[in-house]
RNA sequence: GGGGACGUAGCUCAAUUGGUUAGAGUACCAGAUUGUCGAUCUGGGUGUUGCGGGUUCGAGUCCCGUCGUCCCCGCCA
């Protein structure tokens, strides 16, 4: 139907007689000459009709609306040159058409298409309309970078030795974790499959089965509350490999990253790339996933605090606790309704509040702290923090966990605040040496990452006596602060994971029951092997510089899981129920409310 | 489960202390217009103020409930 597409014509097709379809963007109708700007995912051009060229085609033009989709023909012709366009790729020149078969029409579509308009539509309405939301430039652009980093991975994935192997949707609930979704069996009644939270026992049944080095495009699930950087279906890349230690990990993650910040068009990266320890993460940056763009660092002052008449900083210091203090340098002119807001929030995070010293441009401090202070306290702090005049300095004092998470949040915003962040920036970091367990709110050790996890081999020693020391080997890859991907080295000693069962109290029977085929299993010649995943939304949405990983899914949920424009989730016919020996139990107060079958 | 923001024309928003017929830009419709490219000019308001209830002489505005979207906490091995 066409010879080109409308974002290729240039002056080198001046004189060809050419064939275009797409979609009307703009009519310019001038009474006499009538201008199209004919659209497709290639780009704009200029088509121009003339009622002395062909009066049946003007007629047809001047009766075209937005988004039409017209087919034309004509003549490529150059632009005088004050009448070049610079903002099309194509401005150079235009088509006179003589020839033009409306195709389609279109209602009036319901929000603006082009992406600056659309960028202040409420995205409910683009949810709805997602199919007209996907036409506008930027979300094309966003799909495409998608495409052709997928296809990048593949291809650096397959030359690696890798290979690509399906694991199943439909597979067995595993209690751990996040919820899962699940999905009932017609001819097992009462049974249910579960949808993948990651194909994580496959991809290790995979090594015992010899394919050395797997992945897969996978996706998976899990019904847990929605974010900006979360859905309750997202992709990871997942990967895993025999016979390597973490710095084969690293070093096919470092390449691989460094080949899409280039797909992405970020260029060359530095490699390898950093490394920190976890603790370290936590204490220098309050976080698991730090935001390594700007310093702005924690710094323990307990020391400068050992003797303070301050009765908060000395009853956490008796106690065993830590005063810790972040300094936002130049920031101290941030107002009291500021630091009211970042006081809640030190409070939400568990502190009993936020002191902080504003220093003057004269070097005054000004603070509610500063008439408990004494001089060694005063030059403490000056010299440890590097104060000066103009800084804002923040403490925390608490538990060192607590302190560590508050001041690490107070950071990020003090940061953002202070206009540290450059958002043009990638700074990748791993981080390494996780703990091997956590304690739940019952007090219940558990698994930070997952139960087949290996524990460092040098602390092994500790796993009955002190487990919570045990360190993982275990591994992030963090980019600007958001967590892209994690993974470990597994346990494939058999005894060795059935004392991780047996330290986690999951019951015999109960091991037997849900991980049985998977200890069967390695009791067959278990490769050592480890692996990992990274979410690939987030990973796109960071290169293409989007808010949120709605921006680069096609089809993407609600904040409530509901895909608006199939309107699901929805009810079903009783029959189908039945057939899935299932009857429902609804809450009664509002019977009437709730998505509607359709 | 909790905290916060928002909901008025197709879209983005405005509407004084609760006060007359709810406005603007844009989109849309009609007409004019032969070099525009965010075309221009003239004319046209197309509305269940999310929904339900309440207070009031009178509600877009106040109160209660509810629905929806977004951000955050919890949650996400």
């Amino acid at each position: 139907m066409r010879s080109h597409t409308c974002g290729e014509l240039r002056k080198s097709h001046v004189g060809q007689r050419v064939q275009l379809c797409g979609w009307v963007d703009t009519v310019r109708d001038h009474g006499g000459v009538i201008f199209i700007d004919l659209r497709d995912r290639y780009g704009v051009t200029q088509v121009i009709f003339d009622p002395r060229d062909s009066q049946e085609a003007w007629d047809r033009a001047q009766g075209s609306r937005g988004e039409y989709v017209i087919r034309i023909e004509g003549t490529v012709e150059p632009r005088p040159a004050d009448m070049a366009n610079p903002k099309l790729a194509t401005g150079e020149i235009e088509v006179r058409s003589n020839t033009i078969t409306v195709l389609n029409r279109s209602a009036t579509p319901p929000f603006p298409l082009d992406d600056e308009e659309a960028a202040k539509v409420s995205e409910d309405l683009r949810m709805a309309y997602r199919y007209l939301d996907l036409r506008r430039p930027q979300m094309q652009k966003n799909m495409r970078y998608r495409h052709e980093m997928v296809q990048a991975i593949r291809v650096y994935l397959d030359r690696a030795g890798f290979t690509d192997i399906e694991t199943p949707m439909m597979t067995k609930s595993t209690p751990e974790g996040a919820r899962d979704y699940l999905v009932p069996s017609r001819i097992l009644p009462g049974t249910f499959y579960a949808l993948p939270q990651s194909p994580q026992q496959y991809k290790q049944l995979l090594m015992l089965a010899g394919f050395d080095r797997y992945y897969q495009v996978a996706r998976c699930f899990r019904d847990e509350d929605l974010r900006a950087d979360r859905q309750p279906e997202f992709t990871q890349i997942d990967m895993e490999l025999s016979f390597v230690t973490p710095e084969d990990i690293y070093g096919i993650i470092d390449g691989l990253l460094a080949i899409i910040m280039k797909a992405a068009g970020h260029g060359e990266i530095a490699l390898p790339l950093p490394r920190m320890k976890y603790d370290d993460a936590m204490n220098r940056f309050g976080s698991d996933k730090p935001d390594v763009r700007f310093g702005m660092e924690m710094t323990d002052v307990s020391d400068v605090f050992a003797g303070t008449q301050l009765k908060v900083f000395a009853g956490v210091l008796a106690k065993g606790g830590v005063v810790k203090a972040l300094n936002a340098k130049g920031q101290g002119n941030t107002s009291l309704s500021v630091m009211d807001d970042w006081t809640a929030m030190a409070k939400d995070a568990g502190l009993g509040g936020l002191a902080y010293i504003r220093v003057s441009p004269e070097g005054e401090w000004k603070s509610p702290i500063a008439k408990f202070l004494s001089e060694g306290e005063r030059q403490g702090l000056t010299k440890k923090l590097g104060m000066q005049p103009g800084d804002l300095v923040m403490f925390g004092a608490d538990k060192l966990a607590t302190v560590n998470t508050a001041l690490g949040r107070i950071r990020l915003i003090a940061g953002e605040a202070a206009g540290l962040i450059d958002p043009k920036k990638f700074a990748f970091t791993w981080v390494t040496d996780f703990p091997l367990f956590e304690r739940n709110d019952e007090g219940e050790l558990q698994a930070m990452h997952h139960p087949f996890t290996s524990p460092h081999a040098e602390d092994l020693a500790f796993l009955d006596s002190d487990p919570l020391r045990v360190r993982a080997q275990a591994y992030d890859i963090v980019l600007n602060g958001v967590e892209l991907g994690g993974g470990s080295i597994r346990i494939h000693d058999p005894e060795l994971q059935a004392r991780m069962f047996k330290i986690l109290g999951i019951p015999t029977a109960e091991i037997e029951d849900r991980f049985g085929h998977l200890i069967r299993a390695f009791g067959y010649g278990a490769p050592p092997h480890g692996g990992i995943a990274l979410g690939l939304d987030r990973l796109i949405m960071l290169m293409v510089g989007g808010e949120s990983i709605r921006d680069v899914i096609a089809f993407p949920k609600t904040q409530k899981a509901m895909d608006l424009m199939m309107n699901a989730p929805a009810r079903v016919d009783a029959k189908q129920l039945r057939d899935v020996h299932i009857r429902l139990d609804l809450p009664v107060e509002n019977p009437a409310t709730g998505p509607a079958s359709g």
